[in-house]
DNA sequence: ACAAAAGTGTTTATTGTACACCCATGC
DNA sequence: GCATGGGTGTACAATAAACACTTTTGT
């Protein structure tokens, strides 16, 4: 850095201490762009940047997202989304990865980058840019860890435009569940909700769920199992039923032998 | 702000220009965040943001893409996307809305958010996450200004994979062609890209570029025409065959009608 | 009159939708 | 033996796909 433009910052510091857009608020955050460089990026002004994550998970026979009581001013009370800051050594998507696994323990979840909200004022007290994302967990092993460790709480998705959220956090969860919506019809995301072997009433309750409407028993079991991508298990379902159902569970290595012949996942 | 979160900022620069980290690489941004605020933002730092904009035309039979000759080392005279900085009073739609006012000259284009690109490393010489947006606009009354003020040129989108792009634009103009061709066939967003009239052969060789494939003529009309979301002119086109073909018109509020009855578009 | 593109219908294949009864098992 | 959820097939409707000839008009 030269000393040149080392000067400017300090000038310019004390010129911001004294300026009334500062003075009135303590809680402004200083940036500077070093203005010596040669780039295209010289004399641009930074600013925060954060990840929200839209973390599903599916049991009874809804789907449901995690929220947690957020802490601070304004808003202190309402429910928010799970999220971070991006730091400068960090890509988003690890930013999102790491906020996940900081809440629940898990690691490689299933993880979609949904939509950036940029406005100015979405945040009330500073400029924030967030990138939403939405994350599709297997709900059994994390519960634990969940509700005592972190105070977060599963809601179904029904239920969550009833209830209060942070900034427009309602804006994100109904993006997230759109492209949820849209992506569970052509890519076999579904069965990352679901434990290892399942039933095919709890793949429909999911897909059910997912949809927001009712799916004929036969024709959506004939369409899941034309197109080969499951196993059915010799093991059957005990306690729910008398007879009990068989489990399935979804053949990744075959579906990766359909895909590169051209064959397409659709429901 | 309180003195004692002034007096820590400037300790921290006094501490930054001594530091090796800083004085190896003079284009370094300085950035600090109060440590006195009593929100949950407090000690975070912040980041460059910009935008890239994917602006599509459609001319000829085919969709085209603008694109401009970077300036800047290491990718002098690689090809770019048209882009600019998130500044701290501008909303991110409203940042790439501006780069395309500012490039084109068109008010009211329709755009949309494809995906945001953030990556530690993917300017090499500073940390920028970038928003990339689509733009779909009617090439006619633009071509002059584009070629004589700012040296853009339209590439067709089958020579694009052909050329150097900088950074990760490669990526991002594939996400924005993938993003598009999934949308254009749900939502009507083909006719932002034509002119006020058309006749049917533009519309599909329009589908047909976008799409990838060849679309049989009558099919392709008879799914148009029985949306009724056309209406025939008494106009003919001239020129272009002896007989004429018919221009065609999109009624933007039938559209709007038959949305509120829950009927969908699709082709 | 003819060249060149515009316009138009029918048939067949595929896919989606609606629907009801028997089966296996634990109690 | 009976109550409970599990499993299965067929008929009909709607949609998609394939396909070729006639019309118009400027030259």
């Amino acid at each position: 850095m030269s000393i040149l433009s080392f000067k400017c910052i300090v000038e310019n510091i004390l010129l911001m201490t004294r300026s009334s857009d500062i003075s009135k608020n303590d809680t402004s955050i200083i940036r500077f762009v070093d203005t010596a460089s040669p780039h295209y990026h010289a004399g641009e002004i930074s600013l925060l940047n954060s990840v929200d994550c839209v973390i599903f998970g599916f049991y009874g026979t809804e789907l449901h997202v995690l929220l947690h009581k957020f802490l601070y001013d304004p808003f202190k009370g309402y429910w928010a989304l799970l999220g971070g800051f991006v730091h400068p050594d960090e890509n988003i998507d690890d930013a999102a990865r790491n906020t996940v696994e900081r809440l629940t323990g898990l690691i490689n979840v299933y993880m979609e980058q949904v939509y950036t909200f940029g406005n100015v004022s979405r945040v009330p007290t500073e400029r924030v840019i967030t990138t939403c994302y939405y994350a599709l967990i297997e709900v059994e092993p994390t519960l634990p860890k969940l509700s005592h460790e972190y105070g977060a709480t599963w809601w179904p998705i029904s239920k969550v435009a009833q209830l209060d959220l942070v900034y427009d956090h309602p804006q994100m969860f109904e993006k997230a569940l759109e492209q949820l919506r849209r992506k569970v019809r052509y890519q076999p995301i579904g069965f990352e909700l679901l434990p290892e072997k399942f039933t095919m009433l709890e793949l429909r309750n999911l897909y059910e769920s997912i949809m927001g409407r009712p799916l004929d028993k036969r024709n959506f079991s004939k369409k899941i199992l034309n197109m080969n991508l499951l196993v059915k298990l010799k093991e059957k379902q005990k306690g729910t039923s008398r007879r009990g159902a068989y489990f399935f569970c979804f053949d990744e290595k075959r579906y990766q032998e359909l895909l590169s012949k051209g064959l397409l996942f659709e429901i």
